[in-house]
DNA sequence: CTCGCAATTATGCAAGTGTATAATAATTTC
DNA sequence: GAAATTATTATACACTTGCATAATTGCGAG
């Protein structure tokens, strides 16, 4: 008797860091919200899905909420980190190009991405500590967008005010949620690469300069 | 003692038809998902706030899934009726220009409308019953606004095939849903009208057709 | 090597959940 | 106007929820 388990040894538990223990439970509340909502996020369905007991979560976060909170931030820092990544080098007007067409591929349009969004919603409209995390969010888009219109045009010699150009951004973050939305939302109804495409001619016709994402070659 | 109560006879309760009873349980239900989210639309709730003990709603629904089910098409299909009224009389460019006005202006967009759209999401992704009403509701918008662009470029003596048609549709529709989806989510980081121009002049450069609301003198 | 401490599990609890069933009372029917 | 019907209420139940507290157990310090 007392042989050794299969595969682990025969101890209980192992002893993880905090870091990777708080990202565990994170990670697994992410994936349970944009599965099954906000509701479906229980602690028991959380701990499970993070290979712990109920009992860890309270002892990582005070109470399930803060959890939620950290997990919300951590969510919205990993799509500006992205977001930063995906423009890469090269002109204004390729960068601008490149960031329209990633922004409209996967994985960031993906329908848990969107279920993400809305599960958190709720928590967004009442709690106002994910309120700001939010306004924080989207104001860090719309300036990079904005900047990324600014240099374009320049790029062209043209110029606008501040006014134009935050209207300008607004509006073409406005066609990129759309059709992320909708590319999330029904995800069949589209082709591959159609919503980057359209997303392009969009962004185009509302700055007034021919855009085309960069087709790199051999 | 025994005085008769202030406003009711002493009477428990009074018998209404079945609509009132439906309808009234399905508005009850649409504002408590609007306001807490599908997870404080509990039964208990939802026949406090339609006045009536939780065990109606068993005798008007065989389950509270089929009372969410029931929310749902009520909310869309006034959405779509809604949407039908806005655009009104006139030439097809005004009709166009109205329409998108009125997609950007409250009572469609609103902090409750993009709530409801989010609280509903997980369910939609999720029940195929759900999908199809979803699935029905985008493609009249889409068909509709498809329609209006056609007719409007005529007007101006262009013409386009059926696939440019539908890419001009998804786009529009995309900027019309993005804005609405930003004023709901942040209503305090626009000005008043600000959404509906921008919207105006986003389907104008996209469409490629100069696009006013037409300003009604007395 | 063993001892102490913190990470982790185990157990329990009160409140809230959807649903089922029985009891009541308002309206209709004859 | 009494009886049948059924809308409505009242009560109960099994289950889940978040949280608290106690009991273990892995692991590093001495």
């Amino acid at each position: 008797m007392d042989e050794p388990d299969v595969q682990d040894d025969s101890r209980k538990f192992t002893r993880e860091s905090a870091e990777y223990r708080r990202e565990a439970l994170i990670l697994a509340t992410l994936d349970l919200i944009a599965e099954m909502g906000v509701r479906g996020a229980t602690v028991r369905e959380i701990a499970a899905r993070a290979n712990v007991t109920q009992g860890l979560i309270r002892h990582y976060f005070s109470s399930k909420e803060e959890l939620i909170q950290a997990a919300y931030e951590h969510h919205m820092n990993t799509l500006t980190d992205q977001t930063a990544a995906s423009s890469g080098e090269g002109t204004a007007l390729s960068r601008l190009a490149n960031f329209v067409d990633a922004s409209l591929r996967p994985p960031i349009v993906d329908p848990s991405a969107v279920a993400l969004w809305a599960g958190f919603l709720n928590k967004v409209q009442h709690d106002p500590k994910m309120q700001r995390i939010h306004q924080r969010t989207y104001n860090y888009f719309r300036d990079y967008l904005e900047a990324l219109i600014v240099a374009a045009l320049q790029e062209c010699g043209r110029s606008i005010n501040a006014s134009e150009a935050m209207q300008l951004a607004i509006a073409c973050n406005a066609v990129i949620d759309g059709l992320w939305l909708e590319g999330g939302a029904l995800p069949d109804a589209f082709a591959e690469g159609q919503l980057a495409q359209i997303g392009l001619e969009s962004v185009s016709a509302i700055i007034g300069i021919p855009l085309n994402k960069e087709v790199e070659q051999p």
